[in-house]
DNA sequence: AATGAATGAGCATTCATTCAT
DNA sequence: GATGAATGAATGCTCATTCAT
């Protein structure tokens, strides 16, 4: 057999994807990941390299998609709402659409990456919201000349977004109404966005 | 000497509360905090029976004052807006108060208290607001015939609410321009609340 | 008390001493020492940071000793044979007295320092009598004419009086009859030294 | 399936001499002697039954002749330098060749047999030398009545000339560079040699 | 015969907690 | 009251060896 047993590399990744999000990377113990999987500490040797190796091995295709996804979104063309609309519907899709393949390790990422290079993603993700919010505001503050607000008021607003969805994320199993109360948070958060934001 | 012990049952404290903000309180190091209040460790456990009873006696007050004032926020007596802004206003004076008074410790709660009983804090909070837009909604609902949205959705929403505030008191050092700051972002998140919300 | 046990720190010395005397850095055991010096192999870190720590503890004292020694040794200045005898002598005499100050520490480093900084002493040391031999042949051709030998050859003979002395250092326990072998050692082998090596 | 069974053998003999030269018998990897073999660590064990039969395996031929050697010298018979010449030329070639024929493995005996009765092995050869030595300044003293020197004496100059050689043996590729150098340095060693002890 | 999966003891190190003084 | 020495269990990780297939 050239390849390891691909069960038990999946329970070890299965174990480890437990592991991690109860405890978070720093606190998950190899020892205990292996008694979830069934075997013994040293077996899981054979399979993965290191704590490392594992938690990167769980984590980074999730990792990485959404860092794909970050680096691809385009600035705003043309100064019309439909951009606007069509953007934040197509980067709200976009990210739950990722997560919806990557539910646990996600939130491994966001909740557990503490100690690795992963522990600023949710950082990322809400400066990418920022961005997205400056970008549309920037836009109607030259067609309407409506004033910029506080950076930190969008920051805060961004976190606060991603917080909402994060916990959709976490609530919900079925993909389907994951889809929908993103969008009526999102939808809700931001009617009559600029409106409300300029008073 | 009862003085002298104050003293370093003070110190303990503040060197607790430096550890346990830094690390949250599973990484926290009892050598470390002993180090920080100039004693030895073993001499801690004099003044406090383990690293639990330590923990607790940080922000044991600052999760009480927390949790009475959730208990004691009352139902809405009239049918009126009146009551809807004072309330909104009150409460997250009241919130913000609470704060102002423990900012180190509660931070501690809401970001470091993994692997004690208080890490569901921050729901309980969220579920006060959750509370709060719930009566204002009934309130509506009976006055205007307005339909109540989802439940998830409203607890959803308070969640990134509490976020964002959290946010605030995690960025700002002066007190008046905390109370700035989460004066306008509760302003944007309910203006024409109960408008935008029925559509 | 300010200090540990000076008691105990001797014990883990030895202790230590002994274990890296028999097995060399690598393979000595933490455990072993802890249990040879009759402590628990956590408390060990009270005094020594980790292993290395303790490694260079115990090595460096007589590591600095050597290659000070080392470094000082000065260049012949006149082009006679007095200096000769006596710089022999006098760079035999200096690394007695450093070995009979530190004997087990030099044998650790000399024998059982792989892994470690210390594992090209030997080599220093030898490179030392090397530079000694070939400053004095080197007098020697000027004044006589004598032809250098082939440096390979020096550096063989180089490395082999060092096994010799260091055997001797191994192999006597009283520092006067150590004195006595090393100077008949490094007598006979040097005896009449430029004549044979001519031919 | 004989003729596979022989090919792997060799090839695990040579994996393992070329483990055994790099780190020595203790930090030896039994995993990365298969991995080098091109074999599984399992399928060793069909072979060789543990580390240890591997490393005698390897080794103790070149050790039986090295002890055979040893055993074999004779005494002298006559009391001529006749003897004393031919003897010492005869026992460096001897041990010269037996070293030409196994190389590698004798080298691992030197250098790399801490942890195994072959550690020691280094001290019989010295030994042999040592006898070698007493012999002819025994035939000396009979003719010349030339006094004997300490026998520790002869020891430690027994182990300075073994050094030697090693060295010359582990530097020199070519086999008559060996024999060239080692002659060399025995003749340099014992120009003169009887005079030279005596005084 | 051969494979590679599995084991279990070992390693250095950390840390909450206890306790003699 | 206070000290710091001591403990023992836990951590991530390695490796010779065994074993089912």
């Amino acid at each position: 057999m050239q390849v390891l047993k691909d069960e038990i590399r999946e329970s070890i990744y299965q174990a480890a994807l437990t592991e991690f999000s109860e405890k978070g990377y720093e606190k998950a113990s190899m020892r205990n990941i292996a008694k979830r999987a069934g075997i013994t500490a040293g077996n899981m040797y054979r399979y993965f390299k290191n704590k490392d190796d594992l938690f990167y091995t769980v984590t980074s295709p999730a990792y990485d998609e959404i860092v794909r996804f970050i680096v691809e979104q385009e600035l705003p063309r043309g100064n019309d709402r439909e951009w606007e609309n069509m953007n934040v519907d197509k980067q709200t899709d976009g990210i739950v659409s990722i997560y919806l393949e990557h539910k646990k390790e996600l939130l491994v990422i966001i909740d557990g990456s503490k100690g690795t290079r992963y522990e600023r993603a949710k950082d990322d993700i809400i400066r990418l919201v920022e961005n997205m919010i400056t970008n549309i505001l920037k836009l109607r503050s030259e067609t309407d000349g409506l004033a910029m607000p506080d950076p930190h008021f969008i920051h805060v607003l961004s976190a606060s977004v991603i917080e909402g969805v994060i916990l959709i994320l976490k609530q919900y199993k079925e993909d389907e109404k994951v889809r929908e109360m993103v969008r009526q948070f999102i939808g809700f958060i931001f009617k009559d966005f600029t409106e409300r934001i300029s008073g």
